[in-house]
DNA sequence: TAGGAAGCTACACGCGTGTGTAGGCCGCTG
DNA sequence: CAGCGGCCTACACACGCGTGTAGCTTCCTA
């Protein structure tokens, strides 16, 4: 554990606030609580960053350098077969987990959203060259949803937890979790020729429906 | 669209609640915001609900009450093949799906998440049945992470709206989830081999921790 | 050593908010 | 018709909050 007290008192002050807004949500957080769990003054808080929302900002920019960091660590060693890339990310993220998992929920963490989406799109160039049938997606699309999907372990973990029996960021639900998405991960839900009907059934309806919007009849 | 002026005052004060709730979040929303969308005073809403919360408890009770008599109608039905249960969900929802996210991202909506993993866990029984190898994980865990995935997309649906290309709520987004959906839910992310591996890997890990945590030495 | 900028504190202001209260209107029942 | 209990409104209160301001200390530099 990194003591704060050696920081300088910008960096703490930046520090409680990802903490707070964190725990108790940008909202609930408030300047006086992040200043005193700084240990400065409030009007230190105003002097250095200069509102609530440019503090914020700040924390997000920090957020964002850290995960840009850690993401051109896992590009340059990249070891195939490091599946839970999110794990890793987690682990190293740590303290600052909350903040991420509500940023991302409301919408403000866009460029932390797809700095990973460009890692998943990467590791996808290599899935699919091992693969023979024509991918009928974007593989942007594709790293998208499986971006949202691996991050909502991280922004629903109340609910994870809950169901696994386990804090997921605890080192035992780690466990768990890493041998649940490697099973999930390695069998299909769906079979070929379902996923085959599927599609077809789907072209059929975006067909019928580009028929129904440049048909004679126009509505509204 | 279901024109409001004919519910009953109360109804309407819940409606335009859940609605305001949903676009601006629970804190920002304001009592008098939610009485005036729902064109009475904020004297009657604190008459017919106690408090803010009290209201927001009501709220959670109404989506509750929704998603359940939904799961009834899915499982009356129960169709196979019927992949996307959460687009279902999604259109039926409708108006309230940003509440629902918000309300699922901040961990308070954990009755319906639970009511879903259920869901969830019956449609994995029938998936178990034409599965060969053994299932290294509860099924409940298993039904957990799935359905913190299929959420996922409401709950990010800003970043994965950014990430298609087109708004996830939309017609047209919904037919592009959809046929990403069955891309990847038809096409494992890990071989069988690498996944055996990783099990192995896995356990043979946890097995080094428990021999750590029972072992000679305690730490702290 | 003088001076000034940077780091930091204490304190006050004003606004928006949830909540409380007094009272008016309407319909039902005796 | 009197009374009364529901819905409903208008208005006031008190508090917490983000923000503003004045001034102190510390340290570097010309």
């Amino acid at each position: 554990m990194t003591d704060q007290a050696d920081l300088t008192a910008r960096a703490r002050i930046r520090e409680a606030a990802v903490l707070e807004f964190g725990e108790h949500g940008y909202e609930r957080a408030t300047i006086r609580g992040i200043a005193d769990r700084a240990g400065v003054s409030s009007g230190l808080l105003r002097h250095h960053f200069g509102s609530k929302q440019d503090l914020r900002d700040a924390c997000d920019e920090f957020i964002l350098q850290t995960i840009r960091k850690l993401n051109a660590d896992v590009l340059a060693d990249s070891t195939p077969g490091k599946v839970n890339y999110i794990g890793t990310i987690r682990s190293v993220i740590g303290p600052y987990q909350a903040y991420l998992a509500r940023s991302l929920a409301d919408g403000s963490a866009g460029l932390v959203f797809d700095e990973i989406v460009k890692l998943t799109e990467q590791w996808l160039v290599l899935l699919d060259q091992e693969r023979s049938d024509p991918v009928p997606v974007d593989r942007r699309a594709r790293a998208t949803v499986l971006t949202a999907m691996s991050l909502s372990i991280s922004v629903l973990h109340h609910h994870v937890s809950r169901g696994l029996g386990v804090p997921v960021f605890s080192e035992d639900g780690d466990l768990l979790l890493a041998k649940t998405l490697v099973d999930l991960y390695s069998h299909p839900l769906l079979s070929l020729e379902d996923a085959a009907a599927a599609q077809a059934r789907l072209d059929e309806f975006r067909a019928g429906k580009r028929e129904r919007e440049t048909g004679t009849h126009d509505e509204r």
